[in-house]
DNA sequence: ACCTGAACACCGTTCAAGT
DNA sequence: ACCTGAACACCGTTCAAGT
């Protein structure tokens, strides 16, 4: 069987599904697709250009927003498609959280958002600030996800340090909820600025 | 001369600034205390225990900000403080990025920023989301300027992908100015929050 | 009981040697 | 010219053997 960039791609997504981040090692894979460890080599030039391959396979399966929905809606649904989409793939979700996509699939959601962003009324400049501030507080949302998934001792750590400061439980650490919250704040900022930008022009 | 924990947790933060994050090894660390690689495993269960330790060593250098400064501006100063704080060991700061700090000097910017918080008015339940947010982003942003000092080529990267979507240069990835104002769009979320919990009081 | 270091089970990547 | 796999220079951690 002829090797691909494709081919190694999907076949290293498939590992990391069925056996978690440490099991997409160069020579793992290899074996995973019955070829030399150097071979992959021939098609990538190191291990990171391989992962991002793969992030950008995840970020294929994201769908885009319908166009005639409200900006914000519109980026509430491209950065909870990314996270669910990223959270369906364990293997890759961290190197997802480090190094967002940026392949095709990933500049074409990146061109829905900043499209999105400008319809918000933000000036170009605040478009790309409030873009990448986006995808900084998505991408450390997705990491706390992971991190709680995989790590309970670390989670009670954190309810340990905050519960004395706290009544109340507290709101599990990198859920659905706790993601939507912070989104909502930033949301509710960009509002507040592009309602000031408005006025100024 | 006596191991202790104090001990070898600055030695490593000092080989860190040194010689980066790779240069702490378990065996780079046992070097540099000439001291066999497991005995530093008496005074720490694993790698990351000591890591967390080292992180923490990097949160006591933060000053907490002057109580009688308005909680926005407390906000501020302290995720800054610990912002500039990483920045100055970049050995320890993609740790950081990863795990923010919660020994006690962690706990100790962490009851700051809670308190800060419940001043400004949001609910309790609120407090504890609204301080992961705030975490998370600065997380985020703390990566982000990490990744930018040791990867031109994903500034290039990044700077491509956007390039085309607008006109103007792309702000420096993971500057402090990007990371003000995404800051800034949190805090202003959060004071519309605030403003909504007040009246429905 | 305490401590040591050899050994285990891996890594990503280079590079010389083969075809 | 292309491909392979042995080898390099490491890892974190376990554990048997020594004192």
């Amino acid at each position: 069987m002829r090797l691909t960039p494709a081919l190694i791609a999907s076949a290293t997504l498939a590992l990391g599904d069925r056996e978690g981040e440490k099991a997409m090692s160069m020579r793992r894979i290899a074996a995973e697709l019955g070829c030399d460890p150097m071979a992959v080599y021939r098609h990538f030039p190191n291990r990171q250009a391989l992962l991002d391959a793969v992030a950008d396979l995840v970020a294929e399966e994201v769908p885009v927003p319908d166009g005639r929905e409200p900006w914000d809606r519109r980026i509430e649904t491209l950065l909870s498609g990314m996270r669910s989409a990223a959270l369906r793939h364990p293997g890759i979700a961290g190197h997802i959280a480090s190094r967002p996509p940026l392949g095709p699939a990933g500049r074409r959601l990146a061109g829905a958002m900043t499209a999105a962003l400008a319809e918000a009324g933000l000036r170009p400049a605040d478009v790309v600030r409030a873009f990448q501030a986006l995808i900084a507080y998505s991408a450390a949302g997705l990491r706390m996800a992971v991190d709680a998934g995989s790590e309970d001792a670390r989670r009670q750590e954190v309810s340990d340090a905050l519960e004395g400061m706290l009544d109340g439980p507290l709101p599990i650490v990198g859920s659905e909820g706790q993601f939507a919250y912070g989104l909502y704040l930033l949301l509710n900022g960009i509002r507040l600025e592009a309602a000031t930008a408005r006025q100024g022009r």
